[in-house]
DNA sequence: GCCGTTTTCGGCCCGACTGTTTTCAGTCG
């Protein structure tokens, strides 16, 4: 096949260039119209003209060319564990399998046993290939990290009731806190390699054993997640976690970055080329700066310019590394629906006044937002719904005076509203109810679908009301089920930082919106963040921490995020 | 195919695990 016998070298060319071009910040479209896509990392003259080539007519003549000799149903096959191309093409040529339902089809002749019959194929890699076939028709989408948080707490549970084990850390996108993880990693530090990775394989709830060797091993769990265990000692520990945190592209940078040093890095420790010595590392500190790097927090390693912030702040200079926000930095939660019955256009919250409050004060909070939905429109008249917002006014002031008088320690309780945006960028509540208001959160709950123009010019039009200060979820992604709206975002970040407009991290772990790539070109910009949990329950109200992950991916500090203010500071911003 | 404060040619991140073979290729993270 050319593909493949034009050489490896090649593959890894074209894998890089794609790779970059899926993490480029901007769009690379606008790179083309500029003339410079050979800016980006990886691509080249050759690469250029194929990109330039789909930017100008749609499509790629050269692989045009090259797909004509490999069938579609190679490339159904891929998806399926433990099949990678080489074994996808020998299977569908071999077997003489036609697109489309490739995996159906495969299924069948791994039915028969005619897979086992193939050269270079036996019986055990038919019996994995039809597990690889079950597995993929029951797997499907990535999970939220608040799942994937619960599942890998009972396995770090479970791995520390061995004797062996002196720490156990969770690895991979679950301690980068990307907002959807695919397999769960997990790391223990043991002075028995070989026991701790046996009471790893006799984990009670497993459905089987994946992979099992000396040093790692792979189980499924129930939901079909693949569960990975690391094992080490503790000399060579921070090596572990630096190799196995990721990101893969922050790690393959990272080794490149030490090729340059004459270093070579591995899971075991960093290695002198010219001596071939082997240093282990106990601490991932100790990693970092072996490298003459400062520390890189997980959240940052996604080869998205923290390793040369790394450099530059190891040798004290800037830009640096940013010191990134945390959770105790937060001071109120900008955005709580309560169970006050303002007869809303979507879901009330469950919990009263009383009982939100008593929870802010116990995570430390000096202040928080009630922001129910608006009245439903269609079931109200606009004096109906003035009538309402009254209401809720007259109550939340009634509460404010008795948190004043009888509270050790004063929570103060905006009066705010979350607006919906009509299709038409109005909002939706009558004007003389935003008088009743000290400000609004405004969002998009329908019409999903418009052009990228008319949706920034209905998300500008509502923002442009003088009461409406927070753009909350501004995509408006659901996590697994809805994609984000299109919105130009240069324009809506230049309008927020110009008119004193704020963009909302919501914490819901379906949601986390704005997302992280979004966040960290909102600070690059200078737009002030709040966050809000959008809590429906007083139980929510923990999700915080899943909006300061988000914030931290995006190399948010405390100075940009306005609920890490005090009141008086947010008061002022606000109203 | 890309790239260079050792290089415009000769390399390209690194190692574990599996299955099918007797020394390694393919896949994965």
């Amino acid at each position: 096949m050319y593909l493949y016998a034009s050489g490896k070298s090649r593959i890894i060319a074209y894998e890089r260039a794609a790779d970059a071009v899926e993490h480029l910040s901007s769009e690379a479209k606008d790179l083309y119209d500029e003339g410079k896509l050979e800016d980006i990392p990886g691509v080249g003259a050759s690469i250029a003209a194929n990109l330039s080539d789909i930017f100008k007519t749609g499509k790629s003549k050269h692989f045009e060319a090259l797909l004509k000799s490999v069938s579609p149903a190679v490339f159904e096959l891929i998806p399926l564990e433990g099949i990678g191309p080489k074994l996808a093409y020998k299977l569908v040529n071999e077997l003489k399998i036609k697109p489309p339902d490739a995996i159906s089809k495969l299924k069948k002749l791994v039915l028969k046993g005619e897979i086992a019959k193939l050269e270079g194929f036996g019986e055990d890699s038919q019996a994995s290939i039809l597990k690889a076939i079950d597995d993929y028709k029951e797997s499907g989408n990535r999970h939220l990290l608040n799942y994937a948080e619960s599942v890998a707490n009972l396995i770090v549970d479970w791995m520390k009731n061995d004797a062996s084990v002196t720490r156990v850390d969770t690895l991979g996108s679950l301690r980068r806190k990307v907002s959807t993880i695919g397999d769960i990693d997990i790391a223990c530090c043991t002075n028995d390699v070989s026991k701790t990775i046996e009471h790893f394989v006799n984990y009670p709830d497993k459905k089987r054993v994946l992979d099992r060797g000396d040093k790692k091993a792979s189980i499924i769990i129930p939901g079909n997640i693949q569960v990975d265990l690391m094992a080490q000692r503790p000399n060579a520990y921070g090596a572990l976690l630096q190799h196995f945190t990721g990101s893969k592209h922050h790690n393959i940078a990272l080794r490149e970055y030490a090729r340059t040093k004459s270093k070579s890095l591995s899971e075991y420790g960093i290695r002198n080329l010219k001596t071939k010595k082997l240093k282990k590392l106990a601490s991932e500190e100790e990693f970092y700066h072996s490298l003459s790097l400062s520390y890189i927090p997980p959240e940052l390693r996604e080869d998205t310019g923290e390793i040369q912030a790394a450099e530059s702040d190891f040798k004290n200079q800037t830009p640096g590394l940013p010191k990134l926000i945390g959770l105790t930095d937060i001071k109120g939660d900008l955005q709580i629906h309560s169970n006050f019955d303002i007869e809303t256009s979507h879901d009330l919250g469950i919990s009263s006044y009383r009982v939100i409050i008593q929870k802010a004060q116990e995570l430390g909070y000096e202040y928080l937002a009630f922001t129910d939905h608006n009245p439903s429109r269609s079931k109200h008249s606009d004096k109906q719904i003035i009538d309402l917002i009254k209401r809720k006014k007259e109550s939340i002031e009634k509460l404010n005076y008795s948190l004043m008088h009888n509270n050790k320690r004063v929570i103060s309780v905006f009066n705010s509203l979350e607006v919906d945006i009509k299709s038409n960028g109005d909002l939706s509540i009558p004007e003389a109810a935003f008088d009743c208001l000290d400000f609004v959160l405004v969002s998009i709950h329908s019409v999903f679908r418009l052009s990228k123009e008319l949706m920034t010019k209905r998300v500008l039009q509502a923002l442009n009301h003088p009461k409406a200060k927070i753009f909350a979820h501004p995509t408006g992604r659901k996590l697994n089920e809805r994609e984000g709206v299109e919105l130009d975002w240069d324009k809506i970040f230049d309008y927020a930082k110009e008119n004193n407009k704020f963009i909302e991290i919501n914490a819901d772990p379906m949601r986390l919106d704005l997302p992280d790539y979004l966040v960290k070109d909102a600070v690059k910009r200078g737009v002030m963040l709040t966050m809000g949990t959008d809590a429906h329950h007083v139980d929510h109200m923990i999700n915080m921490r899943y909006a300061v992950y988000v914030a931290r991916r995006g190399w948010a500090q405390k100075v940009n995020v306005l609920n890490t203010r005090p009141f008086k500071d947010v008061k002022m911003l606000l109203i």
